[in-house]
DNA sequence: GTTTATGCAAAACATTTGCATAGTC
DNA sequence: GACTATGCAAATGTTTTGCATAAAC
């Protein structure tokens, strides 16, 4: 019986099929509860949301995901890297240490800079891993709001 | 019998005292292998050429001098962390992807760019961790020697 | 039917911890 | 002498691997 899964992982699925890999139920289990993360995840959390599916098989879809640019890694600012849905290319991430909520940075004119420091410094600049952290929006409302009311 | 270590190394014991933390024979042999890599390094690039001191002790050392700033993680292109020595506050590496050395960044002017970037995403900015990817000066010239030479 | 993926158990690593002993201040 | 650090062994945690079985194409 084929579970039902959301287009997003649906997506997921079909794009490794596309790079001839098979759709098979425990990936298809896999793409939804990924799809369905609202922050970054290990591969301890997948395991503890997919205790039907083997350890090993967990490591080794998430590995695919990973090298096939569907899933990307995410530092954190203790230095554990954990995983996330990418859904581009080369991105930045805007940390929230707060909630764990991640948004992407794109179209970021970090590029420029780099490549005149580095030629400065007779580097051959070749690529470049950028994380930022902070507190988002939401995080940010909800502190006004208790001091609103504590005032 | 105390062992001769180098000025570096000494530096990094005498600040480890200045924090009130001893400087024993095993921190010293440490602090002067750590100050003798001429690239980054792992727990275990350690350990094997500490063979006499116990895993427990690197663990251990080794984290004391991260938390207390003179020595600081470095982030792999491939995911993988490790670590080298720090000389300052916040600063950024040039790492060649060839040779393994890394230059340090410093006043590097991507704090205001980050700053104004967050703010266009109602993010309020608390850190970023960012590493730099490419070829060094020597590893570029070896190349063109190369090729001189096959010319 | 052929090929790829899975699950399990075992192996391989990496890091941490408890505790008795030794070293430093 | 009091307190901290070390070393060992054991525990813990994470990821990988070999291999027989099952599922997908």
């Amino acid at each position: 019986m084929r579970k039902r899964i959301n287009a997003l992982a649906e997506q997921l699925l079909d794009t490794l099929e596309q790079k001839g890999y098979r759709s098979t139920e425990p990936r298809r289990a896999m793409a939804q509860v990924i799809a369905n993360q609202d922050k970054h995840f290990t591969a301890e959390d997948l395991r503890k949301q997919l205790p039907s599916l083997g350890r090993a098989t967990i490591f080794r879809s998430l590995k695919l995901l990973v090298e096939t640019g569907m899933v990307c890694r995410v530092l954190l600012e203790d230095g554990d890297l954990h995983y996330q849905l990418s859904h581009r290319g080369h991105h930045h991430h805007l940390l929230c240490v707060e909630c764990g909520s991640s948004q992407d940075l794109l179209g970021c004119d970090i590029e420029d800079l780099l490549q005149q420091t580095s030629a400065r410094h007779g580097f051959e600049l070749s690529g470049h891993w950028l994380e930022v952290y902070g507190r988002c929006n939401a995080c940010r409302n909800v502190e006004q709001t208790v001091e609103l009311a504590n005032a």
